[in-house]
DNA sequence: ATCTTTTCATTCGTATGCAAACGATTTTCC
DNA sequence: GGAAAATCGTTTGCATACGAATGAAAAGAT
């Protein structure tokens, strides 16, 4: 007699729940912090970290696609918070950096992704913010 | 004395770690399921299981903003996987049905989605996975 | 030193994802 | 029953996402 089939519950799924959970993330991101994409924050972040780095390179860091990257820095230049200019060592690259008011915008951004992170992980306690923040990082590209 | 300010490190914050653990599971996703986006399944599992919804409903079961929505149904359609008709008790409703070719379409990657789920959650003991799910399930929104 | 392979940035096409505004309908409430 | 509020589907605009193709430049191999 073969097993008895567990129907298939889309609720159920790992796909679905993370889905979720991120959705949730994100409204509580935009609540924070309106006037940047979580994609643009995350940028900003690896730039003040890494100080001048090329297009792509940055993109690996923040596991974005070129194409992706791409636009993300173009919306960031036009507001003015991220300058390019060619790299002189290597004419294919195209090398990226905060402008002062990036520096500015992303200082003053810090305190509120804290909260972010906090509040997303509210309904849990601190044991299982650890455990979960541990779970993930398997569970990483 | 202020505590010491622990340095804000984007790959230890919930919201890109839960980016990239989806990412991976998009990627095993296509692996399997290549014809159908994750959201397209979602849509066909829940009308699967409820039978015909207005299109609102069917947003609201899959977590779908109207708009999103719309596009998916718009494209199942074309594909010939669900068939769409006005609500008689309702003129705004827009009634959203599996056609033929859409049940067996869900039928035949049901067995692929079992697996999409147990191979994103391949990196996590039994244990761990059930504990992943519990925790997600509080971070839902 | 040339030939091959990579890498880099860009572009195109497709698919989410959501806010906001819209007209058309229901529902609600008095 | 009629005005006000809520719901439904649609459209527009903006911002990810990523595969695939392209041209230019650099790296590697022989």
């Amino acid at each position: 007699m073969p097993h008895a089939d567990k129907p298939y519950q889309l609720h159920d799924q790992v796909g679905f729940r993370m889905r979720q959970a991120n959705q949730r993330h994100l409204t509580i991101f935009a609540r924070y912090i309106p006037h940047l994409t979580p994609m643009q924050f995350a940028a900003l972040s690896k730039l003040d970290e890494l100080g001048a780095v090329s297009q792509n390179d940055l993109g690996r860091q923040t596991a974005m696609d070129a194409a992706t990257m791409k636009g993300v820095i173009d919306r960031l230049a036009r507001k003015g918070f991220v300058a390019t200019e060619a790299d002189p060592s290597d004419q294919r690259r195209l090398l990226v950096r905060l402008t002062e008011a990036g520096k500015d915008i992303y200082a003053a951004a810090v305190p509120p992704a804290r909260a972010i992170t906090e509040e997303t992980l509210g309904p849990l306690t601190a044991r299982e913010q650890a455990r979960f923040l541990q779970l993930l990082a398997k569970l990483a590209l």
